[in-house]
DNA sequence: AATCTAAATTCTGTATACAGAATACGTTGT
DNA sequence: ACAACGTATTCTGTATACAGAATTTAGATT
């Protein structure tokens, strides 16, 4: 142990740019401060170059601000950008529904029904933890049935920008109790393999996040 | 001059970003093909920091893939990536679409209407060029009516790697006809502010797009 | 005291240097 | 002739060096 948060595996940037966006997303760098690139360099015992380098790819998710000739901050999370974020979520989790209801088998429908389950029962049980784990795993498993990597990147870079903004708050009660409901219609919609049922759910249900989320941040 | 392309304004890291992307939607770095770093460097008389920092940038719009320790190459166009590209595209502009819709103030839409005008009127010159230029003034037109910015660097980034594409053929007569149809019936939703017909008339155009594109590539 | 200016410091953008991995090449043995 | 091996070269990833822009600090002026 020598103090620094020494890197080791695979390439510096790489490994730098998923610990910095944890960092990012767990509110570890706030929202709006500058980013000293000597202190982070010094934080993970690496040189400026690999530094520079992730700082440009999280740029590129939106995550990070880079001014020419003044230096790179950590995006703020405003109402604008989360109600720009919102509806382009809706309409690709749409759009990986309507794809995913196409190809689903009935095995991962099975599978499907068995995350609702497991969904509901930590509802029942108030385990936040275990329930947006749960919850995870099933929007990972509709993209996983959609087959389509480019989306699920896309998805995957937009998620980050808003998970920020979820960390900061818990769900109401009720907002909870209501999101287990879409999710029992989402199955539902899965079951049916009705396309545009699922893609009207999922894009309410995203529409229904923004609206709780922004009411519990106040902006 | 000096024989090379030197660069100027703003960073070097930007410039570079633009030309390459440029060349590579342009087909003058062929898709496939492995970056050499040191003669990219010597033909922008640029050193190899700015330049790998642009090829980062590039990886994330999708035009270039970096495998750690062998290099970058330019991405390949290949039927796969269409094919999960263009539904995205088709879901993004169906919103921007819908976006707008709710937006569109009466002025906009007589500039929809004059754009309409001038794109039948290139169709009846077969000025394909001309075509393609106010083609994309209207797609310009409903992006920047729907007041996403978010949404409109998303969708720049995928119509980048789409373009390339469509820049190594040319429409079918068949197919620009059609084309000019759905355009009409864009401007008809947009005048009625119909959300849900210009949603649907948008996916379903660039839906077409794709599988004109897809028959013209052979791929 | 407040404001303006100028020197000093810090920080960014870019170039260069260097070590180790990957690749190309030639040699040897069969 | 061909395969296997070892060497030489090239290339990538990272560190460091340096110039000029931006920012801060200190001092001068009103």
């Amino acid at each position: 142990m020598d103090g620094t948060d020494h890197i080791g595996r695979g390439t510096l940037h790489d490994e730098l740019v998923d610990r910095l966006r944890d960092m990012i997303v767990e509110g570890d760098l706030a929202p709006g401060s500058k980013v000293n690139e000597q202190s982070l360099c010094e934080r993970f015992a690496v040189s400026r170059t690999p530094l520079r380098e992730a700082l440009r790819s999280l740029a590129g998710e939106g995550l990070v601000v880079l001014r020419p000739r003044r230096g790179a901050a950590i995006a703020e999370v405003t109402r604008q950008d989360l109600e720009e974020a919102f509806p382009i979520l809706g309409a690709l989790e749409a759009l990986a529904g309507e794809l995913a209801c196409q190809k689903i088998t009935d095995a991962e429908i099975d599978r499907a029904r068995a995350l609702q389950a497991r969904l509901v029962a930590h509802h029942r049980a108030e385990d936040l933890q275990g329930y947006s784990a749960t919850n995870a795993e099933i929007h990972r498993l509709i993209m996983s049935v959609a087959n389509n990597p480019t989306l699920a990147r896309m998805l995957k870079s937009l998620d980050g920008r808003v998970r920020r903004a979820r960390y900061l708050v818990n769900m109401s009660g009720a907002r909870w109790a209501a999101a287990v409901a879409e999710h029992e219609e989402i199955l539902a919609a899965l079951e049916d393999r009705d396309s545009a049922r699922l893609g009207a759910v999922l894009k309410l249900h995203i529409a229904n996040k923004l609206a709780s989320l922004c009411e519990q941040l106040e902006i």
